[in-house]
DNA sequence: TACAAATGTTAAGGTTACTTTACAAACTGT
DNA sequence: ACAGTTTGTAAAGTAACCTTAACATTTGTA
């Protein structure tokens, strides 16, 4: 029922591994942000990082931002990895999209063993990415030296998409309008423009797509020619 | 985080899942047969078993016996398919052994969707039975006709094996021991001797193995030749 | 500066799924 | 027939994880 090998509650796990990606994504880990991302009451979270705490997983500044700790990161770079590596395996092998891939990985990251794991990267040939282009913890990926957010691209000019971060992941419907429209990694866009308010209008196989404000300055990507 | 879809107490699984199988093994389903299996106490099961009655799961005989409703049973079959189907992928795909995919497998069935399992089935071209050759519910299997007990061959006599039930597979290191002495799903095998007590000897790739009594009449197989 | 919004915590309470202890009823074997 | 097991259940308690209501503090800003 449970492969043992340093156990932890899954409750542990979804908390750590929701600290360590509002990290990578620049947010400032407070509990109302925990609280936000899954849904939870403040109170509920006020308590789990408290014993979160006590367990030696994270520690607190006196501003109230949580970080991990060694074995708070350790655990939580698991849960992300076997994610990461569970979106892989399910829109590679299983030929699911990518949304509900996403959707299914968030069960499967508490359910595989090291011993899956083990075997899924040795299917899937040491992937270095999942399927939103996000690294796998672990493996060899580096990031570009010249990524930046799609907002930083001039009007005209052309760019390739990087990175999907995990934060676009939780709003509502975002995945499926990106994966309609083309939007993914590796895929070469054009900057048609950006409006005042920050919208831009890209385009991705010759299709104009207009992308809000808050999606633009998250989506990482490299320039191209 | 669930993907609803008739959700279920993951309890309410497990518990569906060991009176399915007990009752393929010909076991009185009782609640102190699903205490052991289970290895809870009893009066965790007692409570749950009403819960169960209450939800419209079970229905419990005078005599004490327990029988799944229409619906326990759909929910039976469905928990111990996507049981059977992992074990089959973590074989086949994953390439795991027989002991390491029953384990995981005990994860997996609550954690498989139905788009996952349209996936696994599709991968894996509609396998009939999982590695131990027990049925998958829902597939075309019949058993052989002609099978048979272990223990009804004669000495001197072949066999082919059918199937591993259930039951082994909870005594510990039993599918460890059958595993690693070749007695599966389509070996064929010799009846060297049966002891007194029960207790016989086989031959399975020119190498004689000794079977206890319990394993002997359980294990199923067809005459060969 | 003052008011409003954002944030963390206390308190009390609920659900699920266990546990142990204890007891009574029902079988089983001699 | 009777002792000894097997079985079910009641009672009380625990741990994990959540809720709402209420309150105090901090922060941002008009």
């Amino acid at each position: 029922m449970s492969y043992d090998s340093t156990e932890h509650h899954p409750a542990f796990e979804e908390y750590t591994e929701t600290i360590y990606e509002l990290a990578e994504d620049d947010i400032v880990v407070i509990q109302a942000r925990i609280a936000e991302r899954l849904e939870v009451s403040r109170p509920a979270v006020s308590e789990m990082i408290r014993r979160m705490d006590g367990e030696g997983l994270v520690t607190v500044a006196k501003s109230g931002e949580i970080t991990l700790t060694t074995s708070g990161a350790a655990l939580a770079t698991t849960i992300v990895r076997r994610h990461r590596l569970a979106e892989r395996f399910l829109t590679d092998i299983l030929g699911l999209n990518w949304t509900a891939a996403h959707h299914e990985a968030g069960r499967w990251e508490h359910v595989i063993s090291p011993m899956v794991e083990t075997a899924m990267l040795r299917v899937l040939e040491d992937p270095t990415t999942c399927p939103h282009g996000n690294p796998i913890p672990g493996s060899s990926y580096t990031e570009p030296a010249d990524s930046v957010v799609l907002a930083t691209i001039k009007a005209g000019n052309d760019f390739e998409i990087v990175r999907i971060p995990e934060e676009l992941e939780f709003q509502p419907g975002q995945l499926e309008f990106l994966e309609a429209s083309g939007l993914m990694p590796g895929r070469i866009g054009t900057m048609l423009s950006i409006a005042p308010d920050g919208t831009a209008t890209v385009s991705v196989d010759g299709t104009p797509i207009g992308v809000g404000t808050g999606t633009v300055n998250r989506i990482v990507v490299t320039a191209a020619s």
